[in-house]
DNA sequence: TAATTCGCTAGACCGA
DNA sequence: TCGGTCTAGCGAA
């Protein structure tokens, strides 16, 4: 057979498991996506041996395991640990990564047993970072028949893909939608160009289609996902697919929409399902959205697709709920909108993709995964992918997962974090806020921290000592540190390259992608020190970078104040300070180079920026002032309200915005008798029995299973209560509750927002508990009392202020 | 399968 | 009915 010769964009992997193991790429070329096997590529992990490497070599190969044979054996160099010489270990092949995990555990009777290494990385994983591929970039790839003879990357994969979305609406029955009853009534396909929503009832939509029946409606869902590179759900992992799925066999229909022919599969991954779909990449928008919010891009309490696209698109979608699909059904009334409601679905789903895709193909590029499995990694998996990369690719061995027993302990003992300055409370004006830049990482690598550097023997080494006493190397560069020290530069060089780009061009979005996803690596990587599970963890690593970050906050502080300047505030990696009378902005900036100029190594403090006034309140117990929450406005009246009850989605509207509007007129126009005004208005309208509903929900979420509780708070009383009525509810709920009239304690009287007609609540609790305490303080701090909030109270504190 | 610590506040719970 | 203690949730960084 000839070897044929192709380019394409490397789209998906995985591997069969017949009697051996074998990787097969999903190349995307222009007309079709190939599939090609690499027999060339076997499973193996690493033995460290007591004594003579090669003599144990020979002697692996003559061992019986139970049946399970080591194919191949090879005796490499490699350094057990950075700081390390190489040293010859043995590197095991076997057929299947069945055997791997037979044999790694059968491996430890060996006499000559000494340590295994690299047993547990994922196959296709494995793969892809000792070929050094990149999932979506373009390669070039020799083949004959199925078979890979070469691959090679050679570009970065722009070639457009073919990428839609869809979704289902079903019937349901009481309380959720079971596949082996409640049929597939409707479903929508988006490739986003085109739409078109398939429906067993008659829809006057230009759009729509007549279905025959749900078999069909199905087929033809099908149909139009196999023209997919990248099918986009929302949700789909844990709905759309299972659904399908189950509803397809029922109906005696195969969903086989992998590139290869073969159906979904859905992977268990915790809580959660991955639903897998061979040589096509499935994205589940909801995914994303949830890591988005994780890494703190965006900042969501609902995840529904309406609030999502109110945020992400500043659209307003309608929510149709599960009861209404069911009439709406049943009475042939409201199909149109039922249609569109479907449509957008997938719309928007297929818009969060594209929107966010790019970054996530990006950090697969990074850390040489595919997006299907970023998409659905943590900020910690992805950092240890980075870093495994980085240790293949440097010949050294990576470090094996702790034991469960050596978790607990790590667990046992906890590590400091960073140091929080107790604000001077009151109304400050002129302040200007200082941070570090990236605090946490640029520490790591200005003090070379690292496993592999930590008080290593060096005599010159012990004057890099953190306060906490641990020292570290200072002639030769940690793993870890140098690691991070490549993504830092790396980072400002394309950040410098996209100040030359034109903002919106294809070029200009790459770069912004891919420097998005260094910072995401840099800000995860203190992690990879600190948490118990990794791979990496090192108690005197973590606790030296938090001593520096306090010493350093700290010394900030001191020099701002040796200068003239009054520190107000400062937390983790930030100064809050005052400009004095006879002191300009002009001298902040003066300071900040200063402080500058004697920081070490690349860590810097940045000026955030210049605000007009601030607020600091003492807390509710004691006199102290509390951390963590505080109100400045800039120069421009924009306010940055901080840890108040405005920014907690567990306090009822009408608290957050009395005290927005508290904090607006006391910051902004310095007027506070305005501010009780508004107050008093408020509580005239609560007490009249007039405030809207909406205004008085309070959002909490259950954490843990019902029957868990010790306690039994509003919002579990609530779910309680709706539970009874048929509701399903349980861990991960977000409860929407009021607290109604009806009742003795606050538990008693809470009842799920839908359950509760308007004008039903108790106007004292709003009153008392919800819009006072969120004001209180602040106005407080401006001499008034909370008589003078009551109306008819005395006003006498008023004279201090006018 | 999986990031952390620091901090604030509410409301239940419990015993006097 | 009170005041202290504990459970619980969420936000800052």
């Amino acid at each position: 057979m000839a070897v044929e010769k192709a380019r394409g964009i490397l789209l998906d992997i995985d591997y069969l498991m017949e009697e051996k193991s074998i990787i097969r790429l999903f190349i995307k070329t222009k007309k079709k996506t190939l599939v090609l096997r690499d027999p060339s590529f076997e499973p193996y992990f690493y033995l460290v041996v007591s004594g003579n490497a090669r003599e144990a070599a020979k002697k692996i190969m003559e061992e019986d395991f139970y049946g399970v044979k080591v194919t191949r054996v090879e005796v490499v160099k490699k350094k057990l640990s950075p700081e390390k010489e190489p040293r010859e270990v043995l590197k095991l092949f076997f057929n299947s990564t069945k055997e791997v995990k037979e044999m790694r555990n059968r491996i430890k009777e060996l006499p000559y047993y000494e340590e295994k290494r690299e047993y547990d990385i994922p196959f296709t994983k494995r793969y892809l970072i000792d070929r050094d591929l990149q999932p979506m970039s373009e390669v070039e790839v020799e083949f004959e028949g199925s078979e890979l003879r070469s691959i090679r990357v050679c570009g970065d994969g722009l070639q457009e893909l073919k990428a839609g979305a869809f979704d289902i609406e079903t019937l349901s029955g009481l309380t959720f939608s079971d596949p082996s009853k409640d049929p597939i009534i409707m479903a929508s396909f988006t490739n986003g160009k085109k739409s078109v929503v398939f429906c067993t009832k008659k829809i006057e939509k230009k759009y729509a289609v007549l279905v025959r029946d749900e078999k069909e409606l199905i087929e033809r869902l099908i149909e139009r996902i196999r023209e997919l590179d990248i099918v986009v759900t929302y949700n789909g992992d844990n709905f759309d697919f299972p659904y399908i799925k189950e509803r397809a066999k029922r109906l005696g229909l195969k969903v086989e929409i992998g590139v290869d022919g073969s159906g979904i599969t859905v992977k268990r991954k915790g809580m959660d399902n991955a639903v897998k779909i061979k040589g096509r990449q499935h994205i589940d928008s909801f995914q994303i959205v949830q890591i988005l919010n994780r890494f703190g891009i965006v900042n969501l309490v609902k995840m529904d697709l309406e609030a999502v696209d109110k945020q992400l698109f500043g659209e307003k979608k309608e929510k149709i709920h599960a009861s209404e699909i069911n009439e709406i059904w049943h009475s042939g009334k409201g199909l149109e909108r039922l249609a569109e409601y479907n449509k957008l679905d997938s719309e928007v789903a297929l818009r969060i993709a594209k929107e966010y895709l790019p970054l996530f193909v990006e950090i697969g590029k990074l850390v040489n995964q595919t997006p299907f499995d970023v998409t659905r990694s943590g900020a910690g998996i992805l950092v240890e992918a980075f870093l495994i990369k980085k240790a293949f690719a440097q010949g050294v061995l990576i470090p094996n997962k702790p034991s469960e027993e050596k978790v607990r302990m790590r667990i046992m003992q906890p590590i400091k974090g960073g140091y929080v300055r107790e604000p001077k409370p009151g109304l400050h004006e002129n302040l200007a806020v200082l941070d570090f830049t990236s605090l946490h990482p640029t520490i790591i690598i200005s003090h070379n921290i690292s496993p592999d550097t930590v008080n290593c023997n060096h005599k010159e080494c012990e004057k890099n000592v953190s306060p906490e006493g641990q020292h570290f190397c200072i002639k030769r560069k940690g793993f870890l540190s140098a690691n991070i020290e490549e993504i830092f530069h790396k980072r400002k060089e394309l950040k410098d390259s996209l100040k030359k780009l034109k903002k919106g061009s294809r070029e200009f979005n790459l770069v912004y992608a891919r420097q998005y996803s260094l910072k995401i690596i840099l800000n995860s990587s203190y992690g990879t020190l600190a948490f118990p599970r990794f791979r990496w963890y090192n108690r005197d690593c973590a606790r030296a970078v938090t001593a520096w970050s306090r010493k350093y906050v700290k010394w900030v502080s001191e020099r701002a104040e040796e200068e003239g300047f009054e520190t107000i505030y400062g937390d983790t990696d930030s100064a809050f300070i005052k400009i004095p009378k006879g002191k300009t902005q002009t001298d902040v900036k003066e300071f900040v180079e200063k402080i500058n100029s004697e920081l070490p190594g690349v860590m810097n403090l940045e000026l955030e920026g210049f605000f007009k006034r601030g607020i600091f309140v003492t807390k509710k117990s004691g006199k102290e002032a509390a951390k963590k929450r505080y109100a400045l406005i800039d120069f421009n009246g924009n306010l940055k309200i901080v840890g108040f009850e405005y920014v907690r989605r567990d306090w009822a509207l009408i608290a957050k915005e009395t005290q927005r509007k508290v904090i607006e007129a006391v910051l902004s126009e310095g007027n506070p008798a305005k501010a009780v005004q508004i107050v008093r208005e408020t509580i005239k309208k609560l007490k009249s029995g007039k405030m809207e509903k909406r205004k008085l929900v309070i959002l909490t979420q259950i954490k843990k299973p019902i029957a868990k509780y010790e306690s039994i708070g509003p919002h579990i009383a609530a779910a309680k209560k709706a539970i009874a009525k048929g509701k399903p509810l349980g861990e991960g709920s977000i409860i929407g509750y009021i607290v109604t009239r009806s009742g003795k304690s606050i538990s008693g009287k809470a009842q799920l927002e839908e359950y509760v007609a308007e004008g039903n609540y108790d106007a004292e609790y709003y009153i008392k508990h919800q819009v006072i305490p969120a004001v209180i303080r602040i106005i407080a701090e401006l001499g008034y009392s909370e008589e003078d909030l009551i109306e008819g109270g005395k006003q006498s504190s008023l004279n201090s202020f006018m």
